[in-house]
RNA sequence: GGAGAAAUGGCAGAGUGGUCGAAUGCGGCAGUCUUGAAAACUGUUGAGGGUCACACCUCCGGGGGUUCGAAUCCCUCUUUCUCCGCCA
């Protein structure tokens, strides 16, 4: 969320960067600008008429006090009035309130100036590409077939225990899978990130939190019983470890890492790119997350696309690094790059890691804050990335490492996997 | 699930109708002392709104109510603790 004084003193800038998410904020921000006065305006009038109830509550009870009992009681009378005012004065100014915010929730961030104008993915602009696609044998199998072949993921049974998207992992599959993990945290971990484990559910607060809610309510599962959603990332119960939270300046940087299944409803995507481990409703994530300096935040936001690069060479898997164009990027986002590991057998990328910088939008909503060196409090910057996403990785894993008649294991996860190749 | 107790500033912890935004301690910050540090001492130190700056307003878990006046009384929700029940 948008801070007012901030629109209010660079609207000009605000919607020219808006407009590269195609969006014409001039109306919306007119509005906020405008309620904020009148907001502004209802708030002082209902203040000075409180002031004045606060002095004679205060009077009567020195009169009370002095025992004059009848000069109190007389002025018990005059406090009527002002109370009528309060009330309506008070509704008015929660009517305001809420129009504002409602108003505000709408308002996405607003793009750095480095981010690509654009409408489509097509307009992202690639910014890093590293690795070899290897050329592959004829007959090279996609990764739902090799999965098969070597019945290491099961879709069909997935569907049986739940439905589509959610795919049941065996054999030598899971532990690839748990591998992975286990080999992403303790490269984050070495890199300074603390592991943590959070709650797979949140409530609505946090949902709102980190900008879920409202506007994409659909996409979360939601637990009517209990009114609590299944996360869609690690970034939004790990985010909100730090709603309503005053940081030291020296707290600062703060770097978590966890692992976390995410869940989504993927409402309305199907066809031929949900196929396999494209897109599914449930799948497991090792997500990086940082509380930065404002000063800091764009360092720290190179540092962590370094380490997932770092990641991905290690892994010696063909890869590209997009910056988001406008269009493309996340409601909550300055600027966000995405990895793409390419499938080969697809002859697609595949998006395996997003690495954003929400600025100070989350730690509005957040309330998320630090005592600066003038001892003021200002809103921390927010920073997450995926590290990495598992199934596409598998998918990359899968399609590039295949052999005529076997899958070889990455050398940096045999350790983690105790075999080395799937046959 | 049943019964009871509790929720106060960064933390701990007083405060049961008016002078309480709130004692005290810790922590933080500044200073004295010191070659430096520690200790000790002195001062200072909650958040949000509002203002050029003051004034002023709001906030004692959330919401509602009683009252001229609420941290304090009432209702309700949430959370925590203790006991009972159930249970991985």
């Amino acid at each position: 969320m948008l801070q007012v004084p901030f629109i209010r003193e660079n609207k000009d800038d605000v919607i020219a960067r808006l407009a590269k998410r195609n969006i014409d904020a001039t109306e919306m921000l007119d509005e906020v600008i405008a309620l904020d006065e009148e907001r502004r305006a209802i708030q002082t009038n209902l203040d000075n008429i409180k002031a004045e109830s606060n002095s004679i509550s205060k009077e009567i009870g020195n009169l009370f006090k002095s025992g004059e009992v009848d000069k109190a009681n007389a002025l018990k009378e005059k406090t009527g009035v002002l109370k009528e005012n309060t009330k309506s004065l008070e509704q008015e100014l929660n009517e305001k309130i809420d129009a504002l915010s409602e108003l505000l929730y709408k308002i996405p961030n607003v793009p750095n100036e480095i981010v690509p104008a654009g409408n489509t993915d097509e307009d992202n602009e690639e910014v890093y590409r590293e690795g070899d696609v290897p050329t592959l044998f004829e007959g090279a199998l996609p990764h739902w077939e090799l999965a098969k072949k070597y019945d290491i993921i099961d879709f069909e049974l997935g569907n049986k225990i739940t439905g589509a998207g959610f795919p049941v992992y065996k054999g030598k599959g899971a532990r690839l899978q748990r591998a992975l993990i286990s080999y992403f945290l303790d490269k984050n971990t070495a890199a300074g990130y603390t592991e943590v484990q959070v709650p797979h559910l949140v409530n609505e607060a946090s949902g709102f939190g980190t900008g879920q809610l409202p506007d994409k309510e659909g996409q979360m599962y939601h637990v009517t019983a209990d009114n609590l959603y299944l996360i869609p990332t690690a970034e939004v119960p790990a985010t909100n470890i730090f709603r309503d939270t005053l940081l030291n300046e020296s707290d600062l940087p703060i770097g978590l890492t966890g692992y976390t299944p995410c869940f989504r409803r993927e409402a309305g995507s199907y066809g031929a790119h949900v196929r396999g481990l494209n897109r599914l409703h449930q799948f497991d994530k090792v997500e990086i997350l940082r509380v930065e300096h404002p000063d800091n935040s764009y360092n720290a936001l190179d540092g962590m696309v370094d380490h997932v690069k770092d990641i991905l060479k290690e892994l010696k898997l063909p890869y590209r690094i997009l910056r988001l164009c406008g269009g493309d990027l996340g409601f909550t986002s300055a600027l966000t790059y995405d990895f793409e590991v390419f499938s080969t057998a697809q002859d697609r990328w595949l998006e395996i890691s997003s690495v954003s910088n929400f600025e100070t939008f989350q730690a509005n909503r957040l309330k998320l804050r630090f005592k600066n060196s003038d001892g003021k409090n200002e809103l921390c910057h927010t920073l997450n990335g995926s590290s990495l996403a598992l199934p596409r990785v598998l998918a990359g894993i899968l399609e590039n490492y295949q052999t005529e008649n076997s899958i070889k294991i990455p050398d940096v996860l045999v350790p983690y996997t105790g075999f080395d190749m799937i046959s």
